[in-house]
DNA sequence: ACAAAGTCCATCGGATCGATAGGTTTTCAA
DNA sequence: TTGAAAACCTATCGATCCGATGGACTTTGT
């Protein structure tokens, strides 16, 4: 089970990539998404520092998406938020960590198979994007962000 | 990430298979695989009230397996340990709950995304059976769990 | 100057995780 | 028949995480 705050994060981009107009507030964000506003801004902020969404202060400010929603992965988000993909530490890529317990990693059968898991669900997050899931489709075609849905 | 309990129950599941004898007790099993006593004796309780695992009291007790190891299933020992395999509520099969402020299921970007996911780990966590993690591949050939490794 | 908005940091209640502890019941063997 | 070994049952614990809230501060446009 992904975090909530890790489906608010992807909720929040899709709504930012959805939105047409420059920049968009946190508290518009929160309203239309039904997000908590100051769990929201924390996650905003972390999207900020990973360098997905870009912000402006003061009145008028707001948020936007600083790259294009096309290139905005899944897998990079659930990263960000929840942190490693893979099931087991030993399988991260990102944040190997041995298993202390375990004798011979090479052995491991249960490894094994969840390296499987790892792979398979790697290929998927890293595959899609932000743009894959907009809700509107029509907005898809017309940006034509995917040539059209499988 | 999966639980540590759930890799314990996992190792023990492949220990009960690879021994040859009768049936091993929870002291001895935990000594082998480096699994703490007592919160070992917990998981072979839940297994067996699974009808998984079988076990004598008394002196000479212990457990072992109820049923062919490549009869038990990854997934089986995950739902039952951690819960549910999909990675949204919304995704279970086997525990199915609506997300609370999902507006429609069916436009669900984010759901559409996982649902591969989930697809493609109950795919995985299905086929794979304890049999397939055994660590002694000699062990496999001659029971005939497994025709051969791929 | 003031209001709106982002930023930063602390805290919180509840749940979960990994484990430990102690007592009870069953069973076998001496 | 009694004592040890083992499963079984239930409670509890400390640490961590999760989801969220609050307040103080800074920046910015009007």
């Amino acid at each position: 089970m992904i975090s909530q705050k890790a489906k608010y994060a992807l909720r929040a981009l899709i709504a930012l990539a959805e939105m047409k107009t420059a920049s968009v507030s946190a508290a518009e964000l929160a309203q239309s998404e039904r997000i908590p506003r100051k769990f929201l801004e924390q996650i905003l902020t972390e999207l900020k520092r990973e360098g997905i969404v870009q912000s402006r202060r003061g009145a008028t400010g707001g948020y936007s998406l600083l790259m294009p929603a096309d290139t905005i992965t899944f897998g990079r988000i659930l990263r960000l938020i929840d942190g490693p993909i893979a099931p087991l530490p030993c399988l991260s890529r990102t944040a190997y960590r041995r298993c202390e317990d375990c004798r011979s990693e090479s052995a491991c059968g249960v490894r094994r198979v969840f390296a499987d898991v790892a792979i398979s669900a790697r290929a998927v997050l890293d595959g899609a994007t932000i743009a894959d899931a907009l809700t509107d489709p029509s907005f898809l075609v017309q940006n034509r962000l995917i040539p059209e849905r499988a």
